[in-house]
DNA sequence: CCTACCGATCGGTAGG
DNA sequence: CCTACCGATCGGTAGG
């Protein structure tokens, strides 16, 4: 077995982190997790905290990188938001240590550090909203649409993804997209 | 300040366990929070363990009377998916610190304690979906809708309220409950 | 990367 | 409900 490196460090702490929790999780266990003695991560880290600010801003980082991806090109504002809800989907089932850790994990962080994370939330929130009144401009959305509260309904909707769906499942990654950007544009009811 | 009842000391733990976690959460906080030595909350409580139960159980317990009440009248589907959204939303809005706590500290618990937990889960969960089979059945929702991914969308959302509402915004509550599920119903797309 | 350790804090008990 | 305390575990350091 070869010896650790920083990475491998940080991997370790997202999954942990994303399982038990920040304050669930001890330097030991993640020694543990590598086969190495807790005090052995001090040489790769010089605080449990900055894993956790690793761990965090990777998983914002993720998001911020999928939202330029998916806003940037051209379509309508259907095209972009399946985009959106597409590239989302896709951070979360493929990082899903990370971005639970994001996602849930924020509160653990030292003020100095939680601040710039919302920033980063708020951020992406925000280039929904856009992407949504952009939609209601164009006559696509109904035009009493709040894009505000539309965007935290879908948000939720994505963020949840990754408590209840598995790959191996019923449904496919695509079949979950579509899904999804069909419940969020056209609803339950009947037509 | 007179004698502290057991009940005091439940409400400080749900309040606590839903802000910082269990894990984040010492006896000698929760004691602090009460005016009380660490070790004095032992003549109340048998353990630390014994209290998120309690307050994980009896967040179970309120999403469990309010589904009962929404569900037991008559009505059409769409009327009884109303009284749903809004039981779940005035229980998690009242309750803010059990929900939270039934809601994200869940793992936390035992695993002879997390079972049943989970089990309360999948049986409000049940409820909703066969209130939106029978939607799907009377004509009122689409007839090609899955109710149970359906079903996770509606849950996704109205779990996530206690996240970003506030009864001092701009929306009330009976208006949060007609924007959840107008949007649920028929979607932002234009008509 | 390990051994050996530090002071602080943890959940919890005994006795009043 | 407090004082006084228990053994275990915490994050982290020194020195190799």
């Amino acid at each position: 077995m070869s010896r650790r490196s920083r990475d491998d460090v940080v991997r370790a702490a997202a999954r942990l982190f994303g399982r038990r929790g920040y304050h669930g999780t001890s330097m030991r266990d993640l020694g543990r997790e590598l086969g190495l003695m807790g005090s052995s991560l001090y040489s790769h880290v010089s605080s449990k905290q900055e894993l956790l600010v690793e761990v965090v801003e990777s998983g914002a980082a993720l998001f911020q990188e999928s939202a330029e991806k998916a806003l940037a090109g051209e379509g309508t504002a259907t095209e972009r938001l399946r985009r959106f809800v597409a590239g989302h989907i896709e951070v979360v089932l493929d990082n899903v240590d990370a971005t639970r850790t994001f996602l849930n994990e924020a509160r653990a962080l030292d003020p100095e550090f939680r601040r710039p994370i919302i920033e980063a939330r708020d951020l992406y929130e925000g280039e929904l909203r856009t992407l949504l009144g952009e939609g209601v401009r164009s006559g696509e959305f109904r035009s009493d649409l709040d894009p505000k509260t539309a965007g935290i309904y879908i948000l939720s909707i994505l963020n949840a993804v990754d408590r209840w769906y598995h790959d191996d499942g019923p449904l496919d990654r695509d079949c979950l997209v579509t899904s999804i950007v069909d419940f969020t544009t056209t609803g339950i009811a009947a037509t």
